[in-house]
DNA sequence: CTGCTATGATTTTTT
DNA sequence: ATCATAGCAG
């Protein structure tokens, strides 16, 4: 058969348009669910089934190293189905780990040695730390985590420390400046690279050395970039700079997905793509494979309230399905009750399986709870993302005795393990190596030996010290003399890490042994995987680059529970958004801004969270839900408001009749006198022993509730104090008390039965 | 130096 | 409410 017939197989006129596509800029604006992956593997296995350019003459960028390898395993299956072999490794990364692949082979020309370890933030946090404790910055004045922030911004924006001088001096002061300088100056010192170094040491060597520019450049006879609407300045520059030979440069994404511009990610990337190319083509693909028309047609109804967009419209030919759920709960026990129950319900039913359900919340705390009813219910779960694997102390730990033996000058990671397991190496101690190393102009690992050599430190603590650098000496050696798998042993006995483990009785030192263990398969699989290639530095890199989502496995059988952002590029017959509510989604960050894109960006949020689901889709929200030890009471969120209600089907358990008073208090009439009684009395008359109770339009939220009625984020005046912001509220009925936070950013506790507060 | 208690901060999160 | 970190007493 033909190439381009296969590859064009069972595409629509978009989709084949845009794999038949070849040369020249190539904007691709794909909707949710409209086969993006699809036609982006057809369109890599075109180009090389047409022999306009080898497998290692393609680009493709993708945002997670799970798309990565996904992307890359569709491309072979493809190239294999048409018959042609590939030998050459593929380039399908994601932006880190591509420019983890250039710098590994140009970095030395930057003056850094090549076997340079990653830093995560919480390594960039300490760093920052330490540079600031030499700079002689008080933490409490100037928190490292704004210097961290500040220095992560520029580098985004490729700002070196002088660039950033130079650059919008009412933003950026010179004490960011000044850490900055000096932050670069210790990760040099370090061998070391953040995140954002990855990125930004790569623009750098392209600009520096426009040789090796030009060789990738030419390399490249095609680029490809996956989700083009989340990328970051310094990710558009690189891209720039390596399509500018051929202009082979085709994007792909979804302005109405893009979600993280709180990373840096630039919307106007893609809304400005054919400004950058004038002579771009633009193929749409708005046809929706995924999900039910009731699905599509809603969320079209609420990214439709959004103002930065291209015009660009979803439909689908798929059946209308059911409505759209949404349900009224009192409290996030309730709503989690409600979520498990019917999950229950519906395997009883037969309805798929575990691993067909989802949850979504805006924020990870909302998860416990979940977790708490699902575990009650004995549905099993799995939770993505929250605390990471990587970034657990026992998993840490061990990583960087294993940096530390490839990378003695990572001084971040010597400062973490030289005590662990404690061996009577204090913090003392180690502040008197580090500015002694300092002083000397040394990495700590050399200032230590020094200091033993020249008996700096009492006979003690001078033997103490000895030790680990022993140990360290050891395990050097140990690095390159065995097999990743070994090395792993070596270290977990050598450190005594797992003994004084094991020593230990609790149960959370149960779990740390139980995750090691787990790093032990990991490892392993690692081995398995890459062979020969296992190299120990190649673990490092990997487990530098990778996430949560990377390792979701599908295969087990249970309900995933996620955060709206991490469930972006994910798919699930049956999917529940819990905590649809006013300050909590859109994030009360976003209701409060003065910059309306910010509640645009959750919006974007709520349009990826309702497009996940294939066939049913609940949002639920509550009347009252506790946040940070405090009760809120928050109306349901805009963004239901902003689906036409012939696409939603109400139900509410909240609304609970006045005479039915199950708990014997007056809750019933709480509810009433706070929530106005637009359906109560319908509610009371349809009573018939189950708690839902359907509706045909929504209660007047909006109602003034006699006054009863205090949210977040309202309006007050005290006669006595002033005009304030509601900050927070508890307690109920006559004992309903609100926190006002006035002008003066003093906050102020009135019990509202009392205090004679008039709404603004 | 170690372990305990007080303090504070807390959307979202790749890489 | 909860977790991590900082500061202090033992």
């Amino acid at each position: 058969m033909d190439i381009l017939d296969f590859v064009t197989k069972n595409m629509n006129p978009p989709q084949k348009d845009a794999i038949e596509t070849l040369n020249g800029p190539l904007l691709i604006l794909a909707g949710a669910g409209s086969g993006k992956t699809r036609v982006l593997t057809h369109r890599m296995a075109n180009i090389i089934g047409q022999g306009a350019a080898a497998p290692d003459g393609i680009l493709c960028v993708t945002f997670t190293n799970k798309a990565a390898k996904e992307m890359e395993h569709r491309i072979y299956k493809i190239l294999g189905d048409m018959g042609i072999m590939v030998r050459e490794q593929l380039w399908v990364n994601t932006f880190h780990s591509f420019c983890v692949r250039v710098l590994r082979s140009h970095i030395t020309l930057l003056d850094y040695k090549q076997f340079f370890t990653i830093y995560d933030s919480s390594d960039q946090l300490s760093q920052i730390k330490k540079v600031m404790t030499a700079l002689g910055i008080n933490d409490k004045m100037y928190p490292a985590k704004n210097f961290q922030a500040r220095i992560s911004n520029a580098k985004m924006l490729g700002l070196t420390p002088e660039g950033l001088e130079r650059s919008s001096k009412r933003l950026m002061d010179q004490k960011t400046v000044e850490v900055y300088r000096a932050y670069e100056v210790e990760m040099k010192r370090a061998n070391s690279l953040d995140f954002d170094d990855l990125l930004m040491k790569t623009y750098d060597l392209f600009r520096m050395y426009p040789d090796v520019l030009k060789m990738y450049q030419e390399k490249f006879q095609y680029i490809m970039v996956d989700e083009y609407q989340d990328t970051n300045h310094i990710q558009y520059l690189i891209v720039q700079l390596l399509a500018k030979a051929h202009r082979n440069l085709c994007v792909v994404g979804d302005e109405d997905q893009s979600i993280y511009s709180w990373r840096g990610a630039d919307i106007k990337n893609i809304l400005d793509f054919e400004k950058d190319f004038p002579e771009a083509k633009v193929v749409k693909l708005e046809e929706n494979y995924r999900s039910s028309a009731n699905i599509v047609n809603a969320a079209t109804a609420v990214i439709k309230n959004n103002s930065q967009r291209k015009d660009k419209t979803l439909f689908t030919s798929n059946p209308e399905g059911d409505l759209i759920n949404v349900r009224e709960e009192r409290n996030e026990y309730d709503e989690a009750k409600f979520v498990a129950k019917t999950i229950q319900t519906m395997m009883n039913e037969g309805e798929g399986s575990y691993n067909d359900y989802a949850v979504f919340y805006r924020t990870n705390a909302q998860s416990r709870v979940l977790e708490e009813q699902l575990r009650t219910l004995a549905i099993p779960y799995r939770l993505v993302g929250g605390v990471r694997f990587y970034e657990r102390m026992e998993i840490k730990d061990i990583l960087s005795f294993m940096k530390l033996a490839i990378n003695p000058a990572d001084d971040i990671a010597l400062k973490r393990i030289i005590n662990v397991p404690a061996r009577g190496i204090g913090k003392t101690t180690i502040d008197k190596i580090e500015e002694f190393s300092a002083q000397k102009n040394m990495t700590m690992y050399e200032g230590a030996r020094n200091a033993v050599e020249q008996k700096i430190f009492n006979a003690g603590t001078t033997g103490k010290i000895r030790r680990f650098l022993d140990l360290m000496d050891e395990l050097q050696s140990s690095a390159t003399s065995f097999k990743l798998t070994d090395f792993y042993h070596i270290v977990l006995d050598r450190t005594e890490y797992l003994a004084a483990l094991k020593k230990d009785e609790s149960p959370e030192a149960q779990a740390r042994i139980e995750n090691l263990e787990e790093l032990d398969n990991a490892i392993a699989q690692f081995a398995k995987e890459r062979g020969e290639e296992a190299s120990l530095i190649s673990f490092l890199e990997e487990m530098a680059l990778v996430s949560d989502v990377d390792s979701l496995d599908q295969e087990q059988n249970s309900v995933t529970l996620m955060t709206l952002h991490i469930s972006k590029g994910l798919e699930y017959p049956y999917v529940f958004v819990v905590g649809v509510e006013e300050n909590l989604f859109p994030s009360g960050r976003a209701t409060e801004s003065e910059n309306p894109e910010d509640v645009e960006e959750e919006r974007r949020l709520a349009y990826v969270g309702m497009t996940r689901a294939r066939q049913k889709l609940w949002l639920t929200y509550t009347k009252m839900r506790r946040v940070w030890g405090q009760e809120q009471f928050n109306p349901p969120s805009r963004f239901i408001k902003e689906i036409p209600p012939s696409f939603i089907s109400f139900k509410s358990a909240a609304e609970a009749p006045r005479f039915v008073n199950r708990y014997g208090d007056s809750s019933g009439d709480l509810y009433e006198s706070k929530w106005g009684s637009t359906n109560s009395d319908r509610n009371k008359a349809r009573n018939t022993g189950g708690d839902d109770f359907d509706t045909q339009d929504f209660p007047d939220y909006d109602g003034d509730g006699g006054g009863m009625n205090y949210s977040k984020g309202m309006r007050v005046r005290h006669p006595t104090f002033g005009v304030g912001t509601v900050y927070a509220t508890e307690g109920a009925g006559d004992n309903l008390k609100v926190s006002v936070m006035f002008t003066d950013n003093t906050v102020k506790k009135f019990v509202v039965k009392y205090a004679r507060l008039e709404r603004v």
